[in-house]
DNA sequence: ACAAAAGTGTTAGATTTACACCCATGA
DNA sequence: TCATGGGTGTAAATCTAACACTTTTGT
């Protein structure tokens, strides 16, 4: 799945000394790829290697070049990272703070991308990239935690009013773990019966007629989304304060 | 009010040429300050000179300077122009396309801005600016007319969740001028009292036990934002479909 | 008295919320 | 047969949407 890519793979918050003479101001991307392992909400990281934020993670990011569109450049920092190609994506926020990087002024804009986790296979050269559940983060280089929290924001918004939450579920998928999903994003808990509720009235989700495999349980039902659901007016959930 | 400035004003969009030779990238920000007027709502912009775009019209950017944050750019523009500030600012979205500007590679980070109308002086030297009715802009310079229609999404998104319309009224406002302004942002017509009773009920807006003057029919009550409203997690006007 | 816009209440329908028991499967 | 999670319905409360007449002011 890894293109072919004749520059070699740099992380621009790792390897950016060289810019510093060259541009007055530099644009980078940075990259917060979502997953869901089926519990909490994950975002891939790597570990800084700049003396000042040794142990640090980072957001996975680059140097825009100067003939690249800017959605290009993110999806290329996605693609040399994860393979992945046409995952769902986002344009969140450019951060610009004179002092948010060492090496000098790096204006960086920032997206979230959706993916499937078991999609993502980590190479071996990779060996400092790894899925972080977003809670348990306190710190990271940069500002990007700060990065991390508004693109978290911004997926809460959306997944309230518009349906992205699939693109973090396998194909198939049963109820239980789409409203896993909305509960791990959203920081609440729902009622389970109007949950499904709610999403079978919207049309949004096609019944299978299949169930799951090896649980040690009554197997749920299997659902896959709709793509053809016309969307209305509604909000898909509805969260009352206790976030 | 118009703050003293060492930097004569330009336009980035109009004075970019001496910039290709000294940066790969060219930072910029685009304003995109809304106004209006108890009808319709208007935008704030300036006759393009660059031959190009001659007799088209442009939103007011400037090149962000190297020791500049991207905010303050922003309200630099705003202050330039309209010598306003600590107004209504959002960041919206930054746009990158490799040929959106003639002069060079120029990512525009893009802004918009609810102000006063009332309350903006155009000088004499500006003649070139002038508000325009959002709704009837067909054509802009350089891909203006898409961040334009960006920041009117944006707003519309922002206006129906968050209350920031207050940001274009006059202190003291009547319930019909609340009206106009969302029917007048979102494109909707809503039922006078489903719209009265629902912002009343919101406790959003105070009663100054005040009337209009001069007008020749029954005078309307004003009123004032409560900024001390505690917001409830609820839409404060619902739209359905016809927009 | 007329014109023009302000102000006001009720009802039907839709949506949201709260809540508890039985079912299917594997061990 | 037990443990585990899957699956289901109803009623109360809230919110939305539709709708028309009276009041106040200036002319």
């Amino acid at each position: 799945m890894q293109a072919h890519n004749p520059f070699p793979i740099k992380n621009i918050n790792t390897h950016l000394t060289e810019i510093k003479d060259y541009f007055k101001i530099a644009v980078s991307v940075d990259c917060v790829i979502f997953g869901f392992d089926g519990n909490v909400l994950k975002v891939l990281l790597i570990k800084s290697d700049l003396a000042q934020y040794k142990n640090k993670w980072s957001l996975l990011g680059d140097i825009v070049r100067p003939d690249e569109e800017l959605d290009a450049a993110a999806y290329r920092v996605l693609r040399e990272r994860t393979g992945l190609e046409n995952v769902y994506m986002e344009q969140v926020h450019t951060f610009g703070a004179l002092n948010r990087h060492p090496a000098g002024r790096v204006i960086t804009v920032a997206y979230y991308s959706l993916v499937n986790i078991h999609h993502v296979q980590l190479k071996v050269s990779d060996f400092g990239l790894h899925w972080h559940a977003v809670k348990d983060l306190k710190q990271m280089a940069f500002d990007h935690k700060l990065i991390l929290d508004t693109c978290v924001k911004r997926l809460q918004d959306r997944i309230i009013e518009h349906p992205v939450g699939f693109n973090l579920l396998p194909k198939k998928f049963s109820l239980r773990e789409l409203q896993n999903l909305y509960e791990a994003i959203l920081g609440v808990k729902f009622d389970r019966r109007n949950f499904r509720k709610k999403f079978l009235s919207l049309g949004l989700i096609e019944d299978l007629n299949e169930v799951e495999n090896d649980v040690k349980h009554r197997p749920a039902k299997l659902y896959r989304f709709n793509e053809k659901a016309l969307l209305k007016n509604t909000r898909f959930v509805h969260v009352n304060g206790n976030g």
